[in-house]
DNA sequence: CCGGTCAAGTTCCCTCAAGGAACCTAGCAT
DNA sequence: ATGCTAGGTTCCTTGAGGGAACTTGACCGG
């Protein structure tokens, strides 16, 4: 979709939006978890084009977070439901529900509403620490490089501007990927 | 950017990725969220073309998710840095390293770790329930429309099937919108 | 047997936005 | 006065998205 295919690019971020960073493929997800499976019933409740649909679904059939599967057969019939990794989205997808209800909601309340069924309470999701287990705020974690991280690819270039801002934690990525962008100028200047 | 305006539509999801369902939004504010604000910087990093990053930069001022700061006067700069709206988004970008570590990890690991500085750890980011604190998963989570919903603009039109798959827990939305897509044929049909 | 319909896509054409790269403008710096 | 750097704008071309019609395969009614 994009010029410069973000997926070749080794970060997560990367990855996961050049999947899901397409106006479209969110809401597809959203409604497909919510049982939406049809190919035309999704065209017409998100009034997409039926060819971008057909292009995004078979995109994320390909990435394995829908699965096509026949729910009748005299007529065929296929419909979309999610694969496991497609329902480990849910998490984007509820941060993306709270945070347009946090600075969207109208007069008249949020238009959407979470219901964890499991303790049958409405709920607004709450990213936490899953060593500590108390609330994530972007203030108080650090997206490091990991052990998987590459350098020169254009991304994670910045470690070293944050490690230059904050208190020296552990400012050693795995070997040397700390390198700032502005050591290594494009090739050409 | 899309030629129907998602934003218009009363939808969390809708609204949230009319802003961030673009394959640059998401990376750009990964960067600036690490503190990486300035304009050649994103540009050199993301490797993304010069006009565009503009474009989206003043979106995500225009909307209140960064702000643009001038940091030195003489001769005068500008960086751009998250608000606290911006900030709020992080949960968002979790969730989105969060699956991507999780589902495109090569052998050496995850390129990206996230740091919990508050307590000290790396962190695998959790969705939680906000009432009894568990994890949230897609399973045991439902989204149906709450009080600011509306109907008939091709959104939240699912409820009616979700109810129909389920145990009718409580089917009743807000004043009857839990109608079904193929209820409304689309005016023409 | 013939036309109609419905689901699930495809195909075609056209426009508009993204990419790329060069150009511009303010303030120094030499 | 010339150059450099940060922070953009402008111009041109390509290609992805929108819209809508067409296709395919199977059932349905007469």
């Amino acid at each position: 979709m994009t010029r410069v295919r973000l997926a070749d690019v080794a970060c997560s971020i990367a990855r996961a939006t050049d999947l899901f960073g397409d106006a479209w493929t969110a809401l597809i997800m959203r409604d497909v978890m919510a049982g939406l499976g049809r190919f035309d019933d999704l065209a017409r409740d998100l009034g997409i084009s039926r060819k971008v649909l057909a292009a995004r679904l078979s995109r994320l059939v390909d990435e394995g977070v829908l699965e096509r599967r026949r729910y009748q057969d005299r007529p065929p019939r296929e419909e979309y439901v999610p694969t496991r990794k497609g329902k480990e989205l849910s998490a984007v997808l509820l941060a993306l529900i709270d945070w347009g209800d946090r600075w969207y909601a109208g007069e008249d309340g949020p238009p959407a509403l979470v219901r964890h069924d499991a303790c049958g309470h409405d709920t607004t999701p709450v990213m936490t620490c899953s060593h500590c287990r108390e609330p994530l705020t972007a203030d108080d974690t650090t997206v490091r490089p990991g052990p998987g991280a590459r350098v020169g690819t254009g991304t994670l270039l910045l470690v070293d501007r944050l490690s230059a801002d904050g208190p020296p934690g552990d400012p050693s990525g795995p070997e040397g990927v700390a390198r700032s962008a502005r050591d290594a100028p494009s090739s050409s200047a």
